[in-house]
DNA sequence: GGGATTTGTGTTATCGCAAACACTCTGGGC
DNA sequence: GCCCAGAGTGTTTGCGATAACACAAATCCC
């Protein structure tokens, strides 16, 4: 029925080969050609020849589209995120990706405009109708994690950063444990007490960031100076550092990302406090290009090629069906370079 | 046949509801229910309102494998692309994703671990096996280029940045034209001479970026000193830095990028150099952290968002059957901070 | 008012693949 | 020599949607 019209000139279209094709250039059925893609050892090693031959003949690619209908498994995981011009979110996506690939997987993404629940939803809808298999989702904020409880609930689902109380396995750096450490350098170093620039509010990470600062501040009987709260950027940095450096007693600050940490760098040399004389400088990420900062920025760094990677393991593990609601924290390390330093040096 | 089995106790499976099922509750048959998802003015009003009521109460979503199978279009544009840690590429990928999404289009991706015609060839291989409908190619290389000319013919490819001579269309930002405006910006400003600092060989950006420096020192009659080449990173400019600033007539340079610029800056800097005073530097990309340099730095802005925009443009009218080689040139702006001054000054 | 549209809906066939089951051998055990 | 196991292959069916066609009722034309 190849061929069903009665006259004899059909414009041959350029059709791409189907698996019929090539089991008839094989000379043996389709399913035998099925199995040599899915279960070669199910077919005759000579069979198996002949078929691999022709599907290289033909230039078969197997089409993905009618494999999803019939098995209902695409091979496709999808992403959402907010933000991936960013080093941290770009870096994330981008280890998940790698983890896909060497598994197997294609990845597909949704970024979002707006960080609330409706975006979320509405992000995650757009993968489910892609029939992705399961979803990772990159978007550290607290209006997220709240929308991600209204998710189908039989969908795979891994966060990334997300806060408590989600009703699935989170990967994420232990920003608390990174904020604490930062601060303890700090202290360790002779300053007093640490101010902080923290990230925008009910982003979970600047407020695990906080949380860490303070709560060394306070095991060490410290005074706590009210963060001064930024949007991640340098330009905030450099606002909010210009009213940093009108503080005479300030001699310490932890930053809550490398870009502000530069824009506070800035801000000091303005007024011209120098850094580490007079000030410490502490940022956190360690982006590629912090080592190069004026002062070398010390930094804590985030590991997230390995939350990448874990991310992508788990929603694997979810997909084949392993249930459990683990919490994993990448450990965080700090990396000296000289923007802190002994107090009054 | 939907309960075909004799014994009565099927568990009940939490299937999800298919077409079937909206057109059982709403009372028509599954035809209607594609109609009111597809051409909605082809159906009475009222049939319309309960199909659409039938689809809200299961919660029905098309299964979009089945549609992919009949209808061919997946609806789904891959976008190959290499490190998109940077800004430049996130930033495209990013514009490309706003703008599918705006087309109801989504988006796969496939990232490159290195940058030669098999690496390509196989990363275009994992999206065409998804069934994407397009690809778009993000690969500023020359061995991409290379790469890019044997492609299945039939499939709507679109580049960013490629080189000369591929069979599809381009857009690039005009690297030619923003080199030649920060030389020229840096002539002007009574420099006799203007140093480069490159990208790595064979990124066709860095190779335009050459060229339009060079041929504004040729047009001018200038020195033209042999450019030192970096790879695009901080780490290099800083070791390159260190080199230009042993050169005791050095009064200018042009850097291929804004990370590269900050380690000049750095090793300018160390050297006692000072900036812009005694040695003006331009730098190219305007990262969103290049205004908090120190100093601010002046650099030549690419509109990655515009490039992205265009780039799926293009590729959406190759989908639909549009042809044309078209090559879109952006222009570059420069915008002047404060690391160069006049010469001297 | 009778045929020609037009409008709204249903029926059937099909997309390309794999699951389930059926069949044909071959070889081995007794 | 018969039966059986299992390896290897084929046939049928169905995944969930849409294209193409078929058809009934409403609307139109002169």
């Amino acid at each position: 029925m190849a061929t069903p019209s009665p006259r004899g000139d059909i414009p041959p279209r350029p059709k791409v080969a189907v698996m019929e094709d090539v089991a008839e250039l094989a000379g043996v059925s389709a399913m035998t050609v099925s199995r040599v893609l899915n279960a070669p050892e199910k077919v005759r090693p000579e069979t198996r020849a002949r078929v691999l031959a022709a599907v290289q003949e033909l230039g078969y690619r197997p089409n993905s589209a009618a494999r999803v209908l019939v098995t209902g498994r695409s091979g496709v995981l999808g992403v959402v995120s907010f933000d991936t011009t960013q080093y941290g979110p770009a870096s994330t996506l981008y280890a998940i990706e790698r983890a896909a690939r060497q598994n197997e997987y294609s990845v597909s993404i949704a970024s979002l405009d707006a960080l609330n629940r409706r975006s979320i939803a509405e992000g995650v809808g757009r993968l489910i109708a892609q029939s992705v298999d399961g979803v990772i989702i990159v978007a550290p904020h607290e209006s997220a994690t709240d929308g991600l409880r209204h998710l189908p609930p039989d969908l795979p689902v891994v966060a990334v950063d997300a806060g408590e109380g989600v009703p699935f396995p989170v990967v994420m750096v232990d920003q608390h444990a990174g904020a604490a450490r930062a601060t303890r350098h700090l202290l360790s170093l002779g300053h007093r007490t640490v101010w902080h620039l923290s990230g925008p509010a009910n982003w979970v990470d600047a407020s695990a960031r906080v949380a860490g600062w303070r709560s060394v501040l306070e095991a060490e009987g410290r005074e706590v100076r009210k963060p001064l709260v930024g949007d991640w950027s340098a330009r905030s940095g450099h606002e909010l550092g210009r009213i940093l450096a009108g503080e005479p007693d300030l001699s310490a600050v932890f930053v809550a990302n490398d870009q502000m940490a530069l824009g506070l760098l800035r801000a000091l040399r303005e007024a011209g406090r120098r850094v580490p004389e007079d000030v410490s400088v502490v940022g956190f990420d360690d982006i590629p290009e912090a080592a190069y900062f004026w002062p070398p920025l010390t930094t804590v760094r985030q590991d997230f090629a390995t939350v990448g990677r874990l991310a992508f393991q788990l929603a694997l593990d979810r997909i084949d069906g392993v249930r459990g609601e683990r919490r994993l924290k990448v450990e965080p390390e700090l990396v000296v370079r000289e923007s802190a330093g002994v107090r009054g040096g």
